[in-house]
DNA sequence: CGGCGGGGAGCG
DNA sequence: CGCTCCCCGCCG
């Protein structure tokens, strides 16, 4: 399977050059939206006048559920979301809700039959993957509260989960600094492999009483807005990751798709309000960096959340002396912040030391 | 930031 | 008893 991104195509989209007229271009376009873009229509005509529906048709539950901030459709047989949407921005992100107050569950929402439990999860080996994280929802209790419903949760890699998607999460909100508003769907897949017969098949496992289906792969779109002039800037990136261990060595370029191609895997069609005939849409990573951190870089952020949340002297300094050991030089905010954080414990512990004895 | 676990208190 | 909540600990 061939992923890499091709330049100026990476939508799939048509594009007009100067070597070919405006008429003939436009004609071609024509064609070209007729044969390839997918119909997004939601319901056809039914020409057997309503005989056919007369006691109803099935029922999926992939109708769209509406949270405080994100939105998703649910796959009742997998018990995964199919697709779950976010949009972030740098308001969104300042906050003080806790996901240390959060709690895994059921969605509420989701029948019992069609839902995942904790149980399906712990012990399997496979942790509990946020598709729209908490971190995005800093600024409201409630809306990271529900990205704690299972129904925004799939079986994941645990190193994955932590390292490589983490590291994608923090770009995701880095791009607020540079875009006014940025939308984020991410979802499950379920790939297709060869086997030892050279023929292709799917397989994926599933956990638990519930029969979770465990994805192959991750997706994720990212499509980025900048206010400006004369016309704003719309810039798209996405990924496909694989659910395992995933090192520094491994860029994030490496597991971009073209939309299209992604679109083929899943069997969704995003943005479709999105003109992409006429919009033009930016290649994200030509626009940004779409770097994750380095090692250092993520390890000396690690240290920063672990020395300002140290609960005693011990703990503190074992997190700096570790970093060190590591050969990481901490910069001037860890500086600060550990100084300022020894003195508040230092003093603590004396008085109540004093308190004790 | 992203997760994992265990234990204990309170409750119907 | 099971369940929820909240505390503690640990990992990358």
């Amino acid at each position: 399977m061939k992923l890499h991104l091709k330049s100026l195509r990476f939508l799939g989209g048509f594009a007009c050059g100067a070597a070919v007229s405006t008429a003939s271009c436009i004609a071609a376009m024509e064609m070209y939206k007729k044969q390839t873009l997918p119909d997004t229509r939601e319901e056809t005509v039914d020409p057997s006048g309503g005989i056919m529906g007369r006691y109803g048709f099935p029922l999926t539950g992939a109708e769209i559920r509406y949270y405080a901030n994100h939105t998703l459709s649910y796959d009742q047989a997998r018990r995964t979301p199919r697709w779950v949407v976010e949009h972030i921005s740098s308001e969104k992100l300042l906050g003080n809700a806790e996901r240390k107050r959060c709690r895994f569950r059921p969605d509420p929402n989701v029948p019992v039959i069609f839902s995942a439990h904790n149980e399906d999860y712990l012990g399997s080996g496979w942790s509990r993957g946020h598709m729209v994280p908490a971190g995005d929802n800093k600024f409201s209790e409630q809306a990271m509260a529900e990205t704690f419903y299972l129904s925004n949760i799939v079986p994941q890699n645990l190193e994955n989960n932590a390292g490589f998607w983490n590291r994608l999460e923090m770009y995701c909100r880095d791009l607020t600094k540079r875009f006014q508003d940025v939308w984020i769907i991410t979802g499950p897949l379920i790939l297709p492999e060869v086997g030892a017969d050279g023929k292709k098949i799917i397989s994926y496992k599933v956990i638990g009483k519930d029969d979770v289906a465990v994805p192959t792969h991750l997706y994720k779109v990212i499509l980025a807005q900048r206010k400006g002039f004369p016309s704003e800037t719309l810039a798209l990136a996405a990924f496909v990751v694989p659910n395992r261990p995933i090192g520094f060595d491994h860029p994030l370029t490496e597991f971009q798709v073209s939309l299209v191609d992604l679109e083929k895997m899943s069997g969704l069609t995003f943005f479709p309000k999105v003109d992409r005939t006429r919009v033009p849409i930016q290649n994200l990573c030509n626009l940004d960096s779409c770097k994750l951190l380095s090692s250092q870089q993520f390890h000396l952020y690690i240290t920063t959340r672990k020395v300002g949340s140290a609960g005693n002297i011990f703990k503190l300094d074992k997190a700096m002396s570790e970093l060190k050991e590591a050969g990481i030089a901490p910069d001037s905010y860890l500086l600060k912040l550990y100084a300022d954080k020894r003195k508040e414990l230092e003093s603590k512990e004396v008085s109540g030391n004093t308190r004790g004895h």
